[in-house]
DNA sequence: CGCGGCTTTGATGTTCATCAAGTAAAGTGG
DNA sequence: CCACTTTACTTGATGAACATCAAAGCCGCG
């Protein structure tokens, strides 16, 4: 009986260094579960037991702060790997993860996959630069974020979703203002004021949540610059 | 002949997993270089070619942005090992870092070190721990910085100071006014002001770069609202 | 000594948050 | 299914927070 690790896509990305016989250890023990849009995946301040990783959709990736308030981190796609993040450094999560789409979820025993990691040497270099890449792009992120004004901003979280997220200048938002604004550090009232003006000024058309980009370079052109 | 790495109170960090016949391969081929207050230790866009790690001092980490202004992501002393970030995600430096006091590092032959990492899992573990908790520190105090106002984010720099790097209420701040400017996201000017406020309201005391910090409650307060 | 970079303060204007008020949309219980 | 409540969205008016511009003093260094 073949374990049905061994079809899934994402094999390659954590399994390519793993034998057969050890990959069918981790695989008997996965349970895969669909969060839907808005339920929460992970809560920070959780005992972290299980290793999980996302097949399918779209998450935010969160923290609330002392004064209560949610700040978003960063968005993050299946190849993004954003729920590893605390797994190596804590044994709590620090971060939340929610669902923004509905998604899809591997979950490991989280003691398994550590004895793999602890004997497999090529496995755990395989998982590093996962998490790498995944702390290396939220932080580069954020560091764009934070030197532009509020138009930039808003404009680069459509560019965002745009080019990253859906590869389509048409496309159902899947957040939000309150969220966008949660994201770039601005307050709801001014994230929609900028919408407006974009839409006032032909740069996207919005429809409820659909936003199309109209004058593309235009909003290039605002993000890099006001 | 025993290798001067083996009394390295470093040495635990990453090589509590490492054989001293390992040792002595990685530390045989050690260097260790100073550099003195200003210079720069890694440039961003360049080849990684070794492996590095702080020994002694202060270092900032920093990014050129298509603005040409630079931002300063973070600070960090010998044991948050921020060195390690682009290693095994890139093969060029994302980052640069910079002494911001005299620094001591000891420098590694990359590829002798990646070796090592895939036959020893558990050194490869450490390293993974020592990359993770760096980054989630990076993430967090940025994400403590984008919340505050001008005032909250000054003296949020000035307690990082205090309690994270010397311990002490009293102590020469290492970096320029400009340099706190881009760290925290806001005007050279306006952090002079409010340092000057600061000073004014006896919050601090202020000779030159020398900083003591009067009322701590205070302080605190304003790092923590307005 | 003079030049450039760091620091400081003031004046001014822009950007952004806050407050207020209303509409639309979405979930909730009878 | 409809009234009801809540949450999301939108716009405007106002003031506070912050950037920008300008000018001058200071310090280290060639």
């Amino acid at each position: 009986m073949k374990c049905s690790c061994e079809r899934c896509e994402l094999k390659t990305l954590f399994f390519s260094h793993v034998s057969l016989y050890e990959l069918n250890d981790i695989c008997e023990i996965k349970e895969e579960r669909s969060f839907s849009k808005g339920e929460i995946i992970i809560k920070e301040g959780e005992q972290i037991k299980e290793f999980l990783y996302m097949k399918e959709g779209l998450v935010k990736l969160s923290k609330i702060g002392s004064d209560g308030k949610e700040q978003i981190i960063s968005f993050s796609k299946p190849f993004d790997f954003v729920s590893l993040l605390s797994v190596f450094s804590s044994d709590k999560y620090k971060y939340s993860v929610t669902a923004v789409e509905n998604s899809v979820v591997c979950i490991l025993d989280l003691e398994v996959v550590k004895t793999h990691a602890k004997q497999n040497a090529m496995f755990t270099m395989d998982l590093m630069k996962r998490v790498s890449e995944a702390t290396d792009k939220i932080i580069l992120e954020n560091l764009e974020i934070k030197r532009k004004n509020l138009k930039g901003r808003v404009a680069h979280v459509l560019l965002y979703f745009a080019n990253y997220v859906y590869n389509n200048n048409e496309f159902e938002l899947p957040i939000s203002r309150r969220e966008i604004a949660e994201h770039i550090g601005m307050t709801t009232e001014n994230v929609i004021r900028t919408l407006s003006e974009f839409r006032k000024d032909k740069i996207i058309k919005i429809f409820g949540k659909d936003i199309l980009i109209a004058d593309k370079k235009r909003l290039e052109g605002i993000s890099e610059f006001g």
